[in-house]
DNA sequence: TTGTTTACTTACTTATAAGTAAGTACCTTT
DNA sequence: AAAGGTACTTACTTATAAGTAAGTAAACAA
Protein backbone atom coordinates (compact mmCIF):
# COMPACT_ATOMS: atom_id res chain seq x y z
CA UNK A 1 0.00 0.00 0.00
CA UNK A 2 3.46 2.60 -0.29
CA UNK A 3 3.10 4.86 -2.88
CA UNK A 4 6.56 4.72 -4.57
CA UNK A 5 5.86 8.24 -6.41
CA UNK A 6 3.65 11.15 -5.36
CA UNK A 7 2.54 12.00 -8.92
CA UNK A 8 -1.01 11.39 -7.99
CA UNK A 9 -0.60 14.21 -5.24
CA UNK A 10 1.01 16.56 -8.15
CA UNK A 11 -1.81 15.64 -10.30
CA UNK A 12 -3.99 17.08 -7.42
CA UNK A 13 -1.89 20.38 -6.54
CA UNK A 14 -1.70 20.65 -10.29
CA UNK A 15 -5.63 20.94 -10.97
CA UNK A 16 -6.52 22.48 -7.81
CA UNK A 17 -4.65 25.51 -9.25
CA UNK A 18 -6.30 24.94 -12.83
CA UNK A 19 -9.45 24.70 -11.63
CA UNK A 20 -8.81 27.97 -9.79
CA UNK A 21 -7.41 29.83 -12.58
CA UNK A 22 -8.97 28.69 -15.87
CA UNK A 23 -12.10 27.12 -14.24
CA UNK A 24 -13.34 23.35 -14.21
CA UNK A 25 -14.50 23.31 -18.50
CA UNK A 26 -11.07 24.59 -19.13
CA UNK A 27 -8.94 22.47 -17.78
CA UNK A 28 -7.44 19.05 -19.40
CA UNK A 29 -5.77 16.22 -19.19
CA UNK A 30 -3.07 17.68 -21.64
CA UNK A 31 -2.22 19.99 -19.52
CA UNK A 32 -1.50 18.49 -16.64
CA UNK A 33 0.24 15.99 -18.25
CA UNK A 34 2.78 18.12 -20.31
CA UNK A 35 3.03 20.03 -17.13
CA UNK A 36 4.12 17.30 -15.20
CA UNK A 37 6.58 15.91 -18.03
CA UNK A 38 3.68 12.49 -17.83
CA UNK A 39 1.56 11.20 -20.20
CA UNK A 40 -1.82 12.11 -20.71
CA UNK A 41 -2.58 8.29 -19.80
CA UNK A 42 -0.79 8.43 -16.83
CA UNK A 43 -3.71 11.20 -15.82
CA UNK A 44 -6.21 8.52 -16.02
CA UNK A 45 -4.59 5.96 -14.04
CA UNK A 46 -4.27 7.86 -10.95
CA UNK A 47 -7.94 9.74 -11.69
CA UNK A 48 -9.43 7.15 -14.73
CA UNK A 49 -12.34 10.30 -15.29
CA UNK A 50 -12.07 14.08 -15.15
CA UNK A 51 -15.19 14.08 -13.21
CA UNK A 52 -13.46 11.61 -10.23
CA UNK A 53 -10.22 14.58 -10.74
CA UNK A 54 -12.63 17.46 -10.25
CA UNK A 55 -14.88 15.89 -6.88
CA UNK A 56 -11.57 14.72 -5.10
CA UNK A 57 -10.30 18.43 -5.38
CA UNK A 58 -13.73 19.36 -3.84
CA UNK A 59 -13.66 16.96 -1.43
CA UNK A 60 -9.69 17.72 -0.18
CA UNK A 61 -10.69 21.68 -0.10
CA UNK A 62 -13.81 20.60 2.17
CA UNK A 63 -11.34 18.51 4.20
CA UNK A 64 -8.67 21.25 4.58
CA UNK A 65 -11.30 24.10 5.57
CA UNK A 66 -12.54 21.62 8.41
CA UNK A 67 -9.10 21.20 9.55
CA UNK A 68 -8.49 24.80 9.49
CA UNK A 69 -11.26 25.65 11.04
CA UNK A 70 -10.66 23.21 13.64
CA UNK A 71 -6.72 24.91 14.11
CA UNK A 72 -8.25 27.97 15.02
CA UNK A 73 -11.19 27.47 16.53
CA UNK A 74 -9.56 28.84 19.74
CA UNK A 75 -8.35 32.06 18.52
CA UNK A 76 -10.06 35.64 19.40
CA UNK A 77 -13.43 36.28 16.08
CA UNK A 78 -11.40 38.85 15.11
CA UNK A 79 -7.98 36.63 14.44
CA UNK A 80 -9.72 34.05 12.93
CA UNK A 81 -11.62 36.49 10.55
CA UNK A 82 -8.55 37.56 9.26
CA UNK A 83 -7.03 34.49 8.94
CA UNK A 84 -10.36 33.53 6.52
CA UNK A 85 -9.68 36.87 5.21
CA UNK A 86 -5.78 36.12 4.49
CA UNK A 87 -6.39 32.89 3.10
CA UNK A 88 -8.63 33.83 0.26
CA UNK A 89 -6.09 36.82 -0.71
CA UNK A 90 -3.30 34.31 -1.45
CA UNK A 91 -5.34 33.15 -4.24
CA UNK A 92 -4.28 36.69 -5.55
CA UNK A 93 -0.95 36.67 -5.15
CA UNK A 94 -0.10 33.37 -7.23
CA UNK A 95 -1.54 33.93 -10.85
CA UNK A 96 -4.82 35.65 -9.87
CA UNK A 97 -6.29 32.37 -8.75
CA UNK A 98 -10.18 32.71 -7.37
CA UNK A 99 -11.63 30.52 -5.19
CA UNK A 100 -12.87 27.17 -5.77
CA UNK A 101 -16.18 27.88 -4.40
CA UNK A 102 -16.65 30.70 -6.69
CA UNK A 103 -15.19 28.74 -9.42
CA UNK A 104 -17.21 26.31 -9.11
CA UNK A 105 -20.28 28.51 -8.61
CA UNK A 106 -19.56 30.18 -12.06
CA UNK A 107 -19.12 27.01 -14.11
CA UNK A 108 -21.88 25.15 -12.28
CA UNK A 109 -24.14 24.41 -15.40
CA UNK A 110 -20.88 22.32 -16.80
CA UNK A 111 -20.15 20.63 -13.38
CA UNK A 112 -20.92 16.96 -13.37
CA UNK A 113 -23.93 16.15 -10.47
CA UNK A 114 -21.31 15.11 -8.26
CA UNK A 115 -19.63 18.19 -8.22
CA UNK A 116 -22.17 20.41 -8.04
CA UNK A 117 -23.04 18.21 -5.17
CA UNK A 118 -19.95 19.12 -3.26
CA UNK A 119 -19.81 22.99 -4.62
CA UNK A 120 -22.88 23.31 -2.46
CA UNK A 121 -21.82 21.40 0.37
CA UNK A 122 -19.13 23.57 0.54
CA UNK A 123 -20.18 26.87 0.56
CA UNK A 124 -23.19 25.64 3.09
CA UNK A 125 -20.05 24.58 5.35
CA UNK A 126 -18.17 27.80 4.67
CA UNK A 127 -21.54 30.01 5.20
CA UNK A 128 -22.56 28.16 7.99
CA UNK A 129 -19.08 28.42 9.63
CA UNK A 130 -19.64 32.39 9.35
CA UNK A 131 -23.05 32.39 10.48
CA UNK A 132 -21.41 31.00 13.82
CA UNK A 133 -18.80 33.45 13.90
CA UNK A 134 -20.87 36.75 13.54
CA UNK A 135 -23.66 35.49 15.77
CA UNK A 136 -21.46 34.42 18.75
CA UNK A 137 -19.19 37.81 18.04
CA UNK A 138 -22.19 39.77 18.36
CA UNK A 139 -24.05 37.79 21.32
CA UNK A 140 -20.29 38.39 23.04
CA UNK A 141 -20.18 42.11 21.71
CA UNK A 142 -17.04 41.83 19.51
CA UNK A 143 -19.19 42.44 16.46
CA UNK A 144 -21.34 44.88 15.77
CA UNK A 145 -24.16 44.81 12.56
CA UNK A 146 -28.03 45.03 11.88
CA UNK A 147 -29.93 42.16 10.82
CA UNK A 148 -28.95 38.03 10.69
CA UNK A 149 -25.93 36.19 11.19
CA UNK A 150 -27.01 34.82 8.20
CA UNK A 151 -28.15 37.50 6.08
CA UNK A 152 -24.75 39.45 6.79
CA UNK A 153 -22.67 35.98 6.73
CA UNK A 154 -24.32 35.87 3.22
CA UNK A 155 -22.42 39.41 2.25
CA UNK A 156 -19.22 38.63 3.44
CA UNK A 157 -19.04 35.36 1.74
CA UNK A 158 -20.01 36.70 -1.77
CA UNK A 159 -18.65 39.98 -1.32
CA UNK A 160 -15.13 38.03 -0.32
CA UNK A 161 -15.68 35.02 -3.74
CA UNK A 162 -16.57 38.10 -6.01
CA UNK A 163 -13.90 40.23 -5.01
CA UNK A 164 -11.54 37.85 -5.57
CA UNK A 165 -13.05 37.46 -9.38
CA UNK A 166 -13.62 41.28 -9.91
CA UNK A 167 -10.34 42.12 -8.46
CA UNK A 168 -8.56 40.37 -11.96
CA UNK A 169 -10.32 42.99 -13.67
CA UNK A 170 -9.65 46.10 -11.64
CA UNK A 171 -6.95 45.23 -9.39
CA UNK A 172 -5.71 43.06 -6.49
CA UNK A 173 -6.72 46.70 -4.53
CA UNK A 174 -10.68 46.24 -5.17
CA UNK A 175 -10.08 43.23 -2.48
CA UNK A 176 -8.34 44.98 0.21
CA UNK A 177 -10.44 47.33 -0.02
CA UNK A 178 -14.25 45.05 0.20
CA UNK A 179 -12.09 43.47 3.03
CA UNK A 180 -11.19 47.29 5.09
CA UNK A 181 -15.28 47.79 4.25
CA UNK A 182 -16.33 44.91 6.10
CA UNK A 183 -13.74 45.26 8.63
CA UNK A 184 -15.22 48.94 9.25
CA UNK A 185 -18.67 47.77 8.84
CA UNK A 186 -18.75 45.11 12.14
CA UNK A 187 -16.82 47.26 14.36
CA UNK A 188 -18.92 49.44 16.78
CA UNK B 1 -28.39 48.96 -45.69
CA UNK B 2 -31.82 47.33 -44.59
CA UNK B 3 -31.45 43.75 -42.46
CA UNK B 4 -33.69 41.22 -44.00
CA UNK B 5 -33.72 38.60 -41.36
CA UNK B 6 -33.11 39.16 -37.32
CA UNK B 7 -30.55 36.07 -37.34
CA UNK B 8 -27.87 38.76 -35.76
CA UNK B 9 -30.16 39.70 -33.13
CA UNK B 10 -31.31 36.27 -32.25
CA UNK B 11 -27.63 35.23 -32.05
CA UNK B 12 -26.48 38.26 -29.97
CA UNK B 13 -29.52 36.93 -27.48
CA UNK B 14 -28.79 33.10 -27.83
CA UNK B 15 -25.21 34.10 -26.83
CA UNK B 16 -25.98 36.77 -24.28
CA UNK B 17 -27.57 33.89 -22.81
CA UNK B 18 -25.16 31.08 -22.70
CA UNK B 19 -22.40 33.30 -21.48
CA UNK B 20 -24.50 33.96 -19.06
CA UNK B 21 -25.33 30.36 -18.09
CA UNK B 22 -22.51 28.42 -19.60
CA UNK B 23 -19.88 30.84 -19.56
CA UNK B 24 -17.47 31.81 -22.43
CA UNK B 25 -15.47 29.11 -22.84
CA UNK B 26 -17.88 26.81 -22.83
CA UNK B 27 -19.96 28.63 -25.66
CA UNK B 28 -20.08 26.61 -29.11
CA UNK B 29 -21.32 27.60 -32.35
CA UNK B 30 -22.56 24.60 -32.68
CA UNK B 31 -24.57 25.01 -29.81
CA UNK B 32 -26.27 28.33 -31.49
CA UNK B 33 -26.83 27.22 -34.65
CA UNK B 34 -29.05 24.11 -33.70
CA UNK B 35 -30.89 26.12 -30.87
CA UNK B 36 -31.74 28.38 -33.73
CA UNK B 37 -31.98 26.73 -36.98
CA UNK B 38 -29.43 27.30 -38.85
CA UNK B 39 -25.99 25.76 -39.48
CA UNK B 40 -22.83 26.33 -37.82
CA UNK B 41 -21.15 28.76 -40.97
CA UNK B 42 -24.29 30.79 -40.78
CA UNK B 43 -23.33 31.78 -37.29
CA UNK B 44 -19.73 32.79 -38.56
CA UNK B 45 -20.70 34.50 -41.44
CA UNK B 46 -22.56 37.01 -38.77
CA UNK B 47 -19.36 37.02 -36.34
CA UNK B 48 -16.48 35.41 -38.01
CA UNK B 49 -14.99 34.25 -34.94
CA UNK B 50 -15.81 33.72 -31.41
CA UNK B 51 -13.90 36.67 -30.08
CA UNK B 52 -16.33 39.19 -32.60
CA UNK B 53 -19.13 37.25 -31.08
CA UNK B 54 -18.21 37.30 -27.45
CA UNK B 55 -16.87 41.18 -27.56
CA UNK B 56 -19.87 42.29 -29.13
CA UNK B 57 -21.71 41.03 -26.27
CA UNK B 58 -20.20 42.78 -23.99
CA UNK B 59 -19.72 46.31 -26.08
CA UNK B 60 -23.57 45.73 -25.93
CA UNK B 61 -24.21 44.85 -22.15
CA UNK B 62 -22.26 47.89 -21.72
CA UNK B 63 -24.57 50.24 -24.02
CA UNK B 64 -27.66 48.87 -22.42
CA UNK B 65 -26.34 49.86 -18.90
CA UNK B 66 -25.18 52.96 -19.70
CA UNK B 67 -28.29 53.49 -21.27
CA UNK B 68 -29.94 52.13 -18.33
CA UNK B 69 -28.28 53.99 -15.94
CA UNK B 70 -28.90 57.30 -18.06
CA UNK B 71 -32.95 56.55 -18.16
CA UNK B 72 -33.25 56.27 -13.63
CA UNK B 73 -31.27 59.21 -12.73
CA UNK B 74 -33.83 61.32 -12.51
CA UNK B 75 -35.50 58.64 -9.42
CA UNK B 76 -34.43 58.75 -5.94
CA UNK B 77 -31.48 57.48 -4.78
CA UNK B 78 -33.26 54.46 -3.10
CA UNK B 79 -35.11 53.47 -6.26
CA UNK B 80 -31.90 53.78 -8.51
CA UNK B 81 -30.35 51.40 -5.82
CA UNK B 82 -33.60 49.14 -5.87
CA UNK B 83 -33.85 48.78 -9.64
CA UNK B 84 -30.00 47.21 -10.21
CA UNK B 85 -31.13 45.03 -7.13
CA UNK B 86 -33.82 43.93 -9.62
CA UNK B 87 -32.14 44.18 -12.59
CA UNK B 88 -29.62 41.79 -11.35
CA UNK B 89 -32.03 39.55 -9.59
CA UNK B 90 -33.92 38.82 -13.04
CA UNK B 91 -30.62 36.60 -13.87
CA UNK B 92 -32.19 34.00 -11.54
CA UNK B 93 -35.79 33.70 -12.89
CA UNK B 94 -34.41 32.44 -16.17
CA UNK B 95 -32.48 29.59 -15.63
CA UNK B 96 -30.03 30.92 -12.89
CA UNK B 97 -27.73 32.93 -15.09
CA UNK B 98 -25.42 35.05 -13.48
CA UNK B 99 -24.39 38.69 -14.36
CA UNK B 100 -21.79 39.12 -17.38
CA UNK B 101 -19.13 40.77 -15.30
CA UNK B 102 -19.02 37.78 -13.24
CA UNK B 103 -19.07 35.29 -15.93
CA UNK B 104 -16.20 37.48 -17.63
CA UNK B 105 -14.42 37.64 -14.53
CA UNK B 106 -14.22 34.17 -13.46
CA UNK B 107 -13.40 33.01 -16.77
CA UNK B 108 -10.61 35.91 -17.08
CA UNK B 109 -7.51 33.38 -18.41
CA UNK B 110 -9.50 31.94 -20.92
CA UNK B 111 -10.77 35.38 -22.76
CA UNK B 112 -8.92 36.96 -25.85
CA UNK B 113 -6.90 40.40 -24.46
CA UNK B 114 -10.12 42.23 -26.28
CA UNK B 115 -12.52 40.52 -24.25
CA UNK B 116 -10.47 40.87 -20.79
CA UNK B 117 -10.40 44.60 -21.80
CA UNK B 118 -13.84 45.15 -22.50
CA UNK B 119 -14.71 43.24 -19.30
CA UNK B 120 -12.17 45.66 -17.04
CA UNK B 121 -14.03 48.69 -18.39
CA UNK B 122 -17.82 47.30 -17.56
CA UNK B 123 -16.77 46.73 -14.41
CA UNK B 124 -15.37 50.35 -13.95
CA UNK B 125 -17.76 51.69 -15.19
CA UNK B 126 -20.23 49.86 -13.00
CA UNK B 127 -18.66 50.66 -9.84
CA UNK B 128 -17.58 54.17 -10.52
CA UNK B 129 -21.77 54.59 -10.86
CA UNK B 130 -22.23 52.65 -7.34
CA UNK B 131 -19.30 55.09 -5.94
CA UNK B 132 -21.38 58.71 -7.54
CA UNK B 133 -24.38 56.92 -5.89
CA UNK B 134 -23.13 56.25 -2.35
CA UNK B 135 -21.12 59.40 -2.20
CA UNK B 136 -24.23 61.61 -3.23
CA UNK B 137 -26.24 59.19 -1.09
CA UNK B 138 -24.26 60.10 1.85
CA UNK B 139 -23.81 63.45 1.20
CA UNK B 140 -27.91 64.32 0.88
CA UNK B 141 -28.52 61.89 4.13
CA UNK B 142 -29.94 59.41 2.09
CA UNK B 143 -27.62 56.69 2.70
CA UNK B 144 -25.79 55.92 6.02
CA UNK B 145 -22.10 53.93 5.80
CA UNK B 146 -18.76 54.09 6.84
CA UNK B 147 -15.51 54.55 5.32
CA UNK B 148 -14.80 55.62 2.10
CA UNK B 149 -17.56 55.21 -0.68
CA UNK B 150 -15.41 53.31 -3.18
CA UNK B 151 -14.69 50.87 -0.48
CA UNK B 152 -18.41 50.53 0.08
CA UNK B 153 -19.36 50.18 -3.66
CA UNK B 154 -16.57 47.58 -4.09
CA UNK B 155 -18.65 45.46 -1.10
CA UNK B 156 -22.12 46.06 -3.49
CA UNK B 157 -21.15 45.12 -6.51
CA UNK B 158 -18.59 42.00 -5.82
CA UNK B 159 -21.39 41.30 -2.98
CA UNK B 160 -24.24 40.83 -5.94
CA UNK B 161 -22.07 39.51 -8.24
CA UNK B 162 -21.11 36.65 -6.11
CA UNK B 163 -24.28 36.75 -5.20
CA UNK B 164 -26.01 35.44 -7.63
CA UNK B 165 -23.28 32.72 -8.03
CA UNK B 166 -23.57 31.26 -4.83
CA UNK B 167 -27.45 31.60 -5.40
CA UNK B 168 -27.03 28.27 -7.89
CA UNK B 169 -25.32 26.14 -4.86
CA UNK B 170 -27.77 27.32 -1.84
CA UNK B 171 -30.74 28.74 -3.49
CA UNK B 172 -32.25 31.96 -4.86
CA UNK B 173 -32.91 32.99 -1.46
CA UNK B 174 -29.10 33.61 -0.77
CA UNK B 175 -29.50 36.47 -3.23
CA UNK B 176 -32.39 38.14 -1.33
CA UNK B 177 -30.50 37.44 1.86
CA UNK B 178 -27.53 39.52 0.73
CA UNK B 179 -29.80 42.76 -0.92
CA UNK B 180 -31.35 42.69 2.58
CA UNK B 181 -28.53 43.19 4.29
CA UNK B 182 -26.95 45.56 1.90
CA UNK B 183 -29.69 47.16 2.58
CA UNK B 184 -30.12 47.49 6.13
CA UNK B 185 -26.34 47.93 6.32
CA UNK B 186 -27.52 51.29 4.61
CA UNK B 187 -29.84 52.46 6.46
CA UNK B 188 -29.60 55.34 9.67
C1' DT C 1 -33.75 42.14 -67.00
C1' DT C 2 -29.25 41.68 -65.77
C1' DG C 3 -25.69 42.06 -62.25
C1' DT C 4 -24.57 42.44 -57.54
C1' DT C 5 -25.02 41.99 -52.75
C1' DT C 6 -27.03 39.54 -48.71
C1' DA C 7 -27.69 35.65 -46.14
C1' DC C 8 -27.06 31.82 -45.95
C1' DT C 9 -25.78 25.98 -46.83
C1' DT C 10 -22.66 22.19 -48.02
C1' DA C 11 -18.63 20.11 -47.29
C1' DC C 12 -14.46 20.31 -45.56
C1' DT C 13 -9.87 20.98 -42.52
C1' DT C 14 -7.21 21.10 -38.42
C1' DA C 15 -6.84 20.90 -33.60
C1' DT C 16 -7.84 19.29 -29.26
C1' DA C 17 -10.59 16.88 -25.96
C1' DA C 18 -11.70 12.59 -22.89
C1' DG C 19 -11.03 8.08 -22.61
C1' DT C 20 -9.16 3.11 -23.45
C1' DA C 21 -6.60 -1.29 -24.52
C1' DA C 22 -2.43 -3.37 -24.49
C1' DG C 23 2.22 -3.50 -23.45
C1' DT C 24 6.41 -2.69 -20.23
C1' DA C 25 9.69 -1.97 -16.50
C1' DC C 26 10.38 -1.84 -11.88
C1' DC C 27 9.27 -3.00 -7.05
C1' DT C 28 7.61 -5.91 -3.57
C1' DT C 29 6.21 -10.13 -1.64
C1' DT C 30 6.65 -15.04 -1.19
C1' DA D 1 14.14 -16.66 -8.22
C1' DA D 2 9.37 -16.58 -9.57
C1' DA D 3 4.82 -14.19 -9.38
C1' DG D 4 2.04 -10.36 -8.92
C1' DG D 5 1.00 -5.71 -8.46
C1' DT D 6 2.17 -0.68 -9.25
C1' DA D 7 2.94 3.01 -12.15
C1' DC D 8 3.36 4.11 -15.88
C1' DT D 9 3.94 4.56 -21.85
C1' DT D 10 2.46 3.71 -26.61
C1' DA D 11 -0.90 3.93 -29.74
C1' DC D 12 -5.34 4.40 -30.64
C1' DT D 13 -10.68 5.83 -30.93
C1' DT D 14 -14.47 8.93 -30.92
C1' DA D 15 -16.35 13.35 -30.33
C1' DT D 16 -16.47 18.08 -30.72
C1' DA D 17 -14.41 22.47 -31.39
C1' DA D 18 -13.33 26.81 -34.44
C1' DG D 19 -12.85 28.17 -38.78
C1' DT D 20 -12.96 28.28 -44.15
C1' DA D 21 -13.81 27.84 -49.23
C1' DA D 22 -17.05 27.36 -52.55
C1' DG D 23 -21.63 27.19 -53.99
C1' DT D 24 -26.71 28.95 -54.06
C1' DA D 25 -31.16 31.25 -53.82
C1' DA D 26 -33.52 35.30 -53.09
C1' DA D 27 -33.67 40.37 -52.78
C1' DC D 28 -32.34 44.58 -54.52
C1' DA D 29 -30.27 48.20 -57.65
C1' DA D 30 -29.20 49.70 -62.30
Amino acid sequence: MKARTDTKEKIMELGTDLVESIGYPSLSYQQISSQLGIKNAAVHYHFPSKESLGLEILNTAIGSFEKMISNISSLGLWEQLDTFFKSYRKHLESNNKICLIGASASDYQELPESMQAAASEYLVLVKGWFVELLREGREEGVFHFKGEPKHKAAVIVSALAGGLQHARLVGNLHYDEIVEQLVEDLKP
